[in-house]
DNA sequence: CAGAATCCAAGAGGATACTG
DNA sequence: CAGTATCCTCTTGGATTCTG
């Protein structure tokens, strides 16, 4: 392995630890199901999201759109109209969150059962 | 839908948020990936996992054990010896976090072109 | 070897008030 | 309506020191 392919897979790890905190975080993938459904204006978004911010919800759609995960479009009416929607690759990517989140449905019983364990154990 | 849905539905999307944010922080997912090509102990995970500090390491160990991703295998002699590995439930978590892996490589490039693209505008 | 304990800095995220 | 600005608290995570 030279030191390109060594660079290649520093940077790739590195951007995979990077999404996955994107990822991670409390609401990105919350507002990315919510659009995935269907486009929403701001104030829709703040509804659809239960228990979010508006400061939250304002970062959160921020940081997708620098990603390029959403759409941001602008109608500059009294009062302002902003629609937020989900770009092909922000489509893409709800695809293996979704697979994921499976995952955590199939699997939470046992993680449950194994927290109170751990948990029970702790107390001696 | 009656409120036993509701309460489902709710605690599903809890467990869900709850998990990717374990999937997401910093090294959680990283220390998965390591003790899925083989079990190792205390400070072979600790070399093998780049940048790591101690303290995290135990702190991220402790979290994957109580969810019952890992097993923690003691064998009290001096020095003692303690072995990591990953436990079924453990491994079937590996391939869904693969696949989006997976995704971050293949779109990594288009995402960092949406950043400098945003930066740019943003510099304006 | 495999940690526990302590201290500290930075960032995440909520609440509130204000604005074009 | 769709934000911005400010303040404050709690959590994350690194560095360091100590132990069975």
């Amino acid at each position: 392995m030279g030191d390109t392919d060594l660079i290649e897979a520093f940077g790739a790890c590195a951007a995979v630890t990077d999404m996955l905190s994107r990822v991670g975080d409390k609401w990105s993938m919350q507002v990315v199901m919510k659009l995935g459904e269907q486009p929403r204006r701001f104030n829709e978004l703040r509804r659809a999201v239960d228990g979010i911010s508006q400061r939250m919800l304002t970062r959160t759609l921020r940081n997708l759109e620098r990603d390029g995960l959403i759409s941001r479009t602008v109608t500059p009416t009294v009062p302002p109209r902003v629609d937020y929607a989900l770009t092909g690759m922000g489509h893409s990517l709800a695809e293996p969150v979704r697979r994921l989140s499976h995952w955590v449905l199939e699997n939470r019983m046992e993680i449950e059962a194994a927290r109170a364990e751990y948990d029970r154990q702790d107390a001696d």
